[in-house]
DNA sequence: CCGAGGATCATCT
DNA sequence: GATGATCCTCGGT
């Protein structure tokens, strides 16, 4: 019997892999952040195989008042100015975590905050994680939970990484939109969110 | 549907 | 000692 039409298996192939390289390495978080809508978050751990759709994600920049990277490398954001390519995870409110990828030169502190995903893969496990009746990845601390994300994946280089990385996924159909970002004070008139116009799976509609 | 308040802790003042 | 790139629950409309 030829291969069965498990698409979830071809699609994991290497080749599909995102190398960042797709973009240009130097290239800012604005350009990154509007570029990853579509792409696939990839999770393995030993509960198995988690896969989400990026729908929503959010540009921080050195510059940028509402950045953890604003006042320069402390021990938290650490992550944020090394190689793009590495996740920047960290704890908010005492209790959520939220991540990012690190993107442009080495050093400046930029990264792209993933704020929301649609689940393609592992959905038992997500709502294992999450609880039955929760909403699984509509914002940056449940898609944080559901995957099984946290601080111990903070630093994790997603370029090579087997347990946390990106995979190329199909371009979005959706039309991409930006608006302000959410919860933050300072900078808040930015419109450095994007997101997909009309995706049920949006943080806020 | 909407807003208020609480949970909870690493980080910075 | 105060704050926050959040989420959940509860109460009012």
């Amino acid at each position: 019997m030829p291969h069965s039409s498990k698409s979830s298996r071809t699609s994991l192939r290497a080749p599909n892999r995102l190398t960042l390289l797709d973009f240009d390495p130097a290239a800012s978080a604005l350009d990154l952040a509007p570029r990853l809508l579509g792409g696939l978050i990839v999770r393995q751990d030993a509960e198995g195989l988690r896969v989400g759709r990026i729908v929503e994600t959010e540009a921080y920049l050195p510059d940028d008042p509402a950045s953890h990277s604003f006042k320069g490398l402390t021990p938290r954001c650490r992550s944020m100015f090394g190689r793009a390519g590495l996740a920047y995870v960290y704890r908010i409110y005492g209790i959520h975590h939220c991540f990012n990828v690190v993107t442009g030169p080495e050093g400046r502190g930029e990264a792209v905050l993933i704020r929301a995903l649609e689940p393609l893969e592992g959905l038992p496990l997500m709502k294992a994680a999450r609880g039955t009746g929760k909403a699984l990845t509509n914002g940056p601390g449940r898609l944080c939970q559901a995957l099984g994300i946290d601080r111990e994946l903070d630093g994790e280089d997603l370029l090579v990484s087997d347990r946390l990385f990106i995979m190329r996924g199909d371009a979005p159909r959706e039309r991409i939109v930006a608006s302000p970002r959410i919860g933050i004070t300072q900078a808040a008139d930015l419109p450095w969110r994007f997101f997909l116009e009309g995706n049920p799976h949006v943080s806020r509609r």
